[in-house]
DNA sequence: TGCATCATTTATGAATACATCACGGAGGGA
DNA sequence: TCCCTCCGTGATGTATTCATAAATGATGCA
């Protein structure tokens, strides 16, 4: 039975309507708009996109509304190393504190991220991601860090989605991250050595390269 | 003349109300009674208690209203851990970013602290701590490490004013830290000679110092 | 023609009314 | 006496209505 209210349905159906692109940076999320389409009051509409806001998803003009927030190369910057420092202690806290059930979980996420690097299509490569990410966090056993991470994760992701097309001139293939199994596979093996120096080196080190390539382009 | 919306109003003063001592950890706040006492509808003041759930700090159960948390050991430990991530890496950040004016404005805050641990009351060192550690969070130019070091500074408070009395068995009278000031010098110290490593290190010892001092009771 | 002003439109902000759920206590039967 | 059920109470959750402010475009005057 469904026991989930209506604005945890609407915060969940909000984000899955960003992230399937029907929306683009600057553009409103209009609360008027929302209601009827979610087939709910505007209440519960409201009451999710502030929770957007409140957790660095969404930008809001007072009387005006929540809108997709524009990229900016100082945004990117500010939000990948709040990444660094928040990944790379639930990753240390996770090489500490992981069960070895939660290892083996990993393990086979990480399976599918090296193979789906090889053949899958980018939406399955960009959600096996997102399990990785917040499954190490998760691991921190830590909630403050988890929910950090998770809402850095998604709010950095503005900018995996919509960065190219925003700052550089021709819409270059996306490329698949080849990179990005063998760095997954390094922070890893760190955590399960129970090596937390490791581990937070290898977080930090990944996410400064995945910065690198999304910005910078090498 | 006044441009602030009843939320924001609503959002301040539930949070004065609570760290003025008038509830205890479990204690409800209810919609119904905060309404009239803040003069107005239910309307905003459930907004502002969501967003302070959505920062941590409060604790929520559905269809029964939103709780001062318990102080737990393990909360306790996984929330001065956390701080000490993400202040670690704003006192760095600041340490690289701050402006000369920040610098002078931290140390003018330091001399207050020198000051109050000597003589003056436990209220007016607790506010000039909150203005030193979240000046630091300012001036490293990170919207993310500071909206995070916000909300972590305010939940930890709550064993600062908590814990003691939940699990000591006496009240023991509040000793003034006094190693607070020396230990913020030498952040300071360090954020002024740009040294971010040694700026981090001494903000984490610190928020370890804290933490011991409080729970540990040495 | 250019610009300032005002009305209209359209959105959010707030108040109110209504629905729903959780808890507690009264009442009755084994 | 104990426990199970049911209903009353009181709180949040949601819908709806009303207030308010910001953008926009029309209008009139210099």
């Amino acid at each position: 039975m469904e026991k989930t209210s209506a604005e945890d349905r609407a915060y969940r159906e909000i984000i899955q309507l960003i992230l399937s692109g029907q929306f683009r940076p600057g553009d409103f999320l209009l609360e008027v708009d929302l209601a009827p389409r979610l087939d709910m009051s505007r209440t519960p509409v409201s009451r999710a996109l502030g929770r957007l806001v409140a957790e660095g998803f969404l930008n809001k003009m007072p009387k005006k509304g929540c809108y997709i927030p524009f990229p900016s190369p100082e945004d990117a910057e500010q939000i990948f190393f709040a990444r660094m420092a928040v990944e790379g202690q639930a990753a240390a806290s996770a090489a500490l504190k992981a069960t070895n059930q939660e290892i083996r979980k990993l393990k086979r996420i990480l399976k599918a991220d090296q193979e789906a690097v090889a053949s899958a299509s980018k939406e399955s490569f960009a959600q096996i991601n997102e399990q990785f990410h917040l499954g190490i966090a998760r691991a921190s056993r830590n909630v403050y860090l988890e929910k950090w991470v998770i809402n850095s994760f998604w709010r950095s992701n503005i900018y995996i989605f919509y960065f190219d097309s925003f700052y550089k001139t021709p819409v270059r293939e996306e490329v698949p991250p080849q990179r990005t199994p063998s760095q997954h596979a390094a922070i890893m093996k760190a955590i399960e050595e129970r090596n937390p120096e490791e581990a937070a080196l290898q977080m930090r080190e990944h996410i400064r390269n995945t910065y690198e390539l999304l910005l910078l382009g090498r």
